[in-house]
DNA sequence: AGTCTATATTCAAAAAATTGCATACACTGA
DNA sequence: TCAGTGTATGCAATTTTTTGAATATAGACT
């Protein structure tokens, strides 16, 4: 269960509120872990009541008032602990390619207009990582250093991406024959 | 939900029972549609009271008997709807990622044997596509245009291994600096 | 004042996945 | 005969994910 460690590692890199939380969520992190609000919430709730995380109010000028999450000694700890043992390959359960599969049954142009609009999405998503990686290359050397661990993490979202365009061209391609 | 279509599409292909279906799933589909035997078979018993599969009872020489699935006509229906209507992009959950992204937390030894495992599991799935691959481009013309589609998910399958393996040499190289 | 949008959080229910456990048939080898 | 393995299926509980709904603060605009 790595939604609460996903948790523990961004609150490590800084304090976060809730929704703090679900922007990173929605950018960074979420590019490799998908989180939706009220799981966030949830397991914030839950990590409080364990105490591997404090919280502190906190109010602010024209929007509301936010809770702010830190985490504690407790939670540095337990975090490291899970960091040190071995997880498993993660699984995947992609829809679109059980419709390839199935792809024989429908019309061939209503397939190629899907994996159009879904190259779209993924061209998206690749721009996307390729100007974070600019910024981040255009950091100071020390910030670089700093957060080479979270590059990786793009480059292999880039790399990602890269390959399934690759597919997707190479899929069209054959759909036309 | 496409657990059910998962089963659906295999069941299109040719008859299967529980046990059947559970193979393809560690293989074939599997390499893009994780699903356990408890799933499978509670989905079996679901899609079969909805009369979108039939059941008939075969005896088998040295073996238990097996129940034998087979779609309906119903069931390929809801299934040609479910693939004519667009499905959203997999969300990823890879716990390996968070730990790349906490990673300045632990020992970077660690990490590296960690890495160097996964690199391994990713390095036999490759082979073993592959070789799925080159028995494909081995069988006869009319063959590789009847499961030209299930090849693209095979070619999937590679494009992305083959990306991850590029990634964790360029990781791997990051961790030993 | 009311509507819309953004910020911010919460509760609840349903669906899906995972884990644990179990049973039965059949064969093989000690 | 028993233990181990493979084939074959099933039940139940727990955990995780998804979906739906809601509330509150605050600002901007009509």
């Amino acid at each position: 269960m790595s939604l609460k460690h996903a948790i523990l590692v961004q609150l490590e890199t800084e304090p976060s509120s809730g929704y703090d939380l679900l922007q990173h969520f929605k950018s960074g992190l979420g590019y490799f872990w998908n989180a939706k609000h009220q799981q966030i919430y949830q397991q914030l709730k839950t990590l409080s009541e364990q105490k591997l995380i404090s919280l502190s109010l906190e109010k602010q000028k024209g929007r509301p008032d936010k809770k702010t999450y830190q985490i504690t000694k407790l939670g540095t700890e337990e975090l490291k602990h899970w960091l040190t043992n071995p997880v498993k390959p993660h699984k995947i359960n992609d829809a679109l390619l059980v419709k390839v599969y199935g792809g024989h049954l429908i019309d061939q142009e209503n397939l190629q207009n899907e994996l159009m609009l879904h190259k779209k999405t993924h061209k998206k998503i690749l721009q996307d990582l390729l100007n974070m990686e600019r910024t981040f290359l255009e950091s100071p050397p020390q910030t670089q250093e700093k957060y080479k661990l979270p590059y990786l993490t793009l480059r292999r979202g880039i790399l990602g991406e890269q390959a399934w365009l690759t597919w997707a061209k190479e899929a069209l391609e054959m759909l036309k024959k």
